[in-house]
DNA sequence: CTGTATCCTTCTCGATACTG
DNA sequence: CAGTATCGAGAAGGATACAG
């Protein structure tokens, strides 16, 4: 598996802060930040798909390949792999043949869907607003370039 | 710029839910999506950095630049453009000489910087877990496989 | 100062093939 | 069934140079 347990290795580097006297900043830039690792988690195609999916009902490996339209079996494999090794997902090996494997939320994974939901909840309420803003940008930029 | 509107025009496809009597499901794994957007915005890198430096004050671009270790002046323009689509930045230029360009949150911005803040508390709150989850999961890993 | 354009490296991810 | 391994295409993003 190419992908490492961070992401990218470059330039893991500074706070937002200057190293000086600024204001303190909740947030910087490296990877292994933890709101960055959540963020990722669940900015993720895929992740926030599984977890939705699996807040309703435990699902085998294959039931989940069949619910999530268009995931390699690649992409899902390493997306489980991360929700379990954050322990957000529960795998469960039952040693029969052929195998039988199924995912279920654990109750942090659940805790976390159901925050997601808040920003669904935001977008949802308003998705015309920046459908407005968007519209309005593109036309005053269509006007002035071409 | 290399970067288009929508980010990949790859299999734009279809709704989580199959073409038959499914249950209903919000997401879908179409880039343009309205929560993937969103999504998209507040994962990366550097836009939730800029919103959250511009919720505390007006910033000009340089100024920006000096807050948020580690960005190219590319990425920060492509940043702020977004932003600035999606109606979540104003952007103010002051015609004098040299060029001044202010950028501040616009009340959509203020609003959604403040829902972001509950995943972030949601982070902080259970970040020990986590931790704690992968080190259990990367100990488990280490003693079966080497 | 505030960008835009170009090049070039790195990372991601889907496709494919193979295994227990 | 439930993965793992490998490869290659494409996208993301930093460095650099240049412009208004």
């Amino acid at each position: 598996m190419e992908e490492g347990t961070s992401k990218s290795p470059t330039h893991a580097q500074g706070t937002v802060e200057g190293p000086c006297c600024e204001e303190a900043f909740q947030w910087d830039t490296r990877e292994d930040c933890e709101v960055r690792q959540i963020l990722d988690r669940i900015a993720d195609k895929w992740s926030l798909l599984v977890i939705a999916l699996l807040d309703k009902r435990r699902l085998r490996f294959t039931e989940l390949r069949r619910e999530i339209d268009g995931v390699s079996q690649r992409m899902l494999t390493v997306t489980l792999r991360q929700l379990e090794r954050d322990g957000l997902v529960r795998r469960t090996v039952h040693p029969v043949v052929p195998p039988r494997v199924e995912y279920e939320l654990t109750p942090l994974g659940a805790s976390l869907h159901e925050t997601v939901q808040a920003l669904v909840t935001w977008t949802d309420a308003h998705q015309r607003e920046i459908a407005e803003a968007r519209n309005a940008y593109d036309a005053r930029m269509r006007q002035q370039v071409p």
